[in-house]
This record gives C-alpha cells, structure tokens and sequence, in this order.
DNA sequence: TAATATTCCTACTATTTTGGTAGTATATTA
DNA sequence: TAATATACTACCAAAATAGTAGGAATATTA
C-alpha cells in the first residue's frame, strides 16, 4: 500500500515547481536540494513527466523545468497516472475482462471499491489546490 | 499501487472460507485449488490470518480452516491491517511527527486523504457484506 | 496401535521491483 | 568558446516479493 519513492518524489517535486511557478525555470538541482532527493534520481523523474506533458524543460545555462501549464490545470490524477503504471489495486479491477469469475467474485468488489476511492481523491485535487489547503495548514502552525 | 499478492491471495482465501462456513473446516488444499494459488505459500498467509485470530484451524485428519467469527463480524479493514503491515500511502500520512515539515506540506495531503479514503472504504465492509453484492452481481449476470 | 491426513514451522531460493549511480551527448547562455 | 544545464542510455545493488522444500507435530480413522 505505500507509495514507490518514485511517486512520493514525482509529486513533491511537480508540487514544488507549483509552489515556485511564475519565477523561470527551476533547476533540478534547486528541486533536489529543496525536496532533499537524489539529484540523478529525480532526473528520471522529471524525464516522466515532461513525457506526459506535464512539465516542460528548458535546456543550457539558466535552465531548468517550468509547469506546461497553470498549477490549477493539473489535476493530482494525472499526476499519478504517469508516475504509478497503473493506479489501480488489481488487474481485474479495471479490466472486467482480466478473470472470467469477475461477475461474482467478492474479492473484486474489494478491488473496484479501493480503486474508486482513491481516483476520487485523485480527481478531486489540482496541484493548486493542495498548496491553498496546505498554506492554510501551515500559517496557522506559524501562529503557536 | 497494485496490491501485492500477499494481500490479495489473503482476502481471496478468507472470503472464501466465509463463502463456505458452517459446512466444517476447510482445507487449505482446497482453498488453493479453488482459488488457483500455490497451496505451500497460501500456508504461510493463513498462518497469518490465524495469529490475527481471524481463523481457527482444526488440525490433524478432516481439519482445515474456518472463520474465528461470523462473516458478518469481520471488517475488511482487519483483515488488511494483519496481511499489508501498514495499509499507508507514506510514513507521515499517519505519523505527524515523522517529518518536520508536515505541517505545511502539500504533498502530505496527498498521503492522508488517499489514506483516509482507503480506510474508509476497508471499514465499511464486512466479509458477509461482500458475499451478499457479489452474489447479486453474480445472478443478474446468469440471467443473460 | 498403525496408517493417514492435515496443519505447523523453519529455512532456503528465485524473481522482480526499487532506488540509485555513472558517463556521455546535446543545447543554451554569456 | 567556456560554463551551465538537461537528455539519454546503461548499469548496479539492495530490498521486497513470491514461491519451494522438507520434515515435525497433531488429530482422525480403521
């Protein structure tokens, strides 16, 4: 059940060019230090996303890698979806065709309710939205 | 994200067992068979179960496996709990104090609501609950 | 009591996944 | 051209996962 370090590290750092956006490029060193993250780790990391779309990457002295689009456009799901294969908890899950007893099988209904939950959460959440609710958090652990 | 095999041969194995109580012990053998899972690593998760005190087993000659409880008595959520060590997307989901920085962190309301949404799903069932949806699922699918 | 059926226990092993490193190529800026 | 970055490819080590093997312990049946 716990997340690979690859989609812990994936969402840290796409949620820290969010929190850094509108300032160029950042570096993948910046993010690493930052984020306290194996630079040539990251890297392939951030080689995933730029794939999906989601970060775009600007070469040479004074680069680094920038959002492809507004942080309130990207949607955690899409996040995931690239990082983790398959968001799912089982192949039946989303694939009714996987098993032939899918029809009947209680087990799967354990698949397919999980696999729902989390996808809602998933969906429910742009990159901007966590950093609003997650500002909120901490201003208020300021004030003790 | 994909459950690992452990867990999922574990909640296939136990609904099992709640499919066919009252009919005496069943045995691991044909628990495997009927579930297509190698009966020698099926052994070591029932051992498992059992030391979760969810299962009974009945040794020697026409011994077997059967549920310590009624089938409406066990959550999901237990069973989940003894296979996958810590149903938990990450160390601070439920650990606060894991990470010094948790207050503001954006990524941890990732974790925790994928969490809580997880364990809500897992508490709301029972293994009869289960049984029940599937078997409604699996008539309407005769009918065709 | 002997034979048989079954769980119990411990150790071992193969495979896969994860997490990370290294080195070179390529593009950009100054 | 020199310095600074990303891009790409290949490799590697450790850990987790999945499964095997073999015999000991225990209960039932004949």
């Amino acid at each position: 059940m716990k997340l690979s370090t690859r989609t812990r590290y994936g969402v840290r750092a796409i949620l820290e060019l969010a929190e850094n956006a509108g300032k160029g490029p950042m570096q993948l060193k910046a993010i690493a230090n930052r984020q306290d993250i194996s630079a040539k780790y990251l890297e392939q990391l951030m080689a995933v996303l730029k794939s999906a779309g989601l970060v775009r990457s600007v070469r040479g002295a004074k680069g680094g890698y920038v959002l492809a689009r507004p942080s309130n456009e990207i949607r955690l799901s899409e996040v995931f979806h690239c990082l983790e294969g398959t968001v799912t908890t089982a192949e039946c899950a989303e694939d009714e065709e996987y098993c032939q007893r899918a029809a009947g099988c209680a087990a799967r209904l354990v698949w397919t309710q999980m696999h729902e939950a989390i996808e809602e959460v998933l969906a429910a959440s742009t990159l901007q939205d966590l950093i609003d609710k997650a500002r909120a958090h901490g201003a208020v652990s300021y004030h003790i």
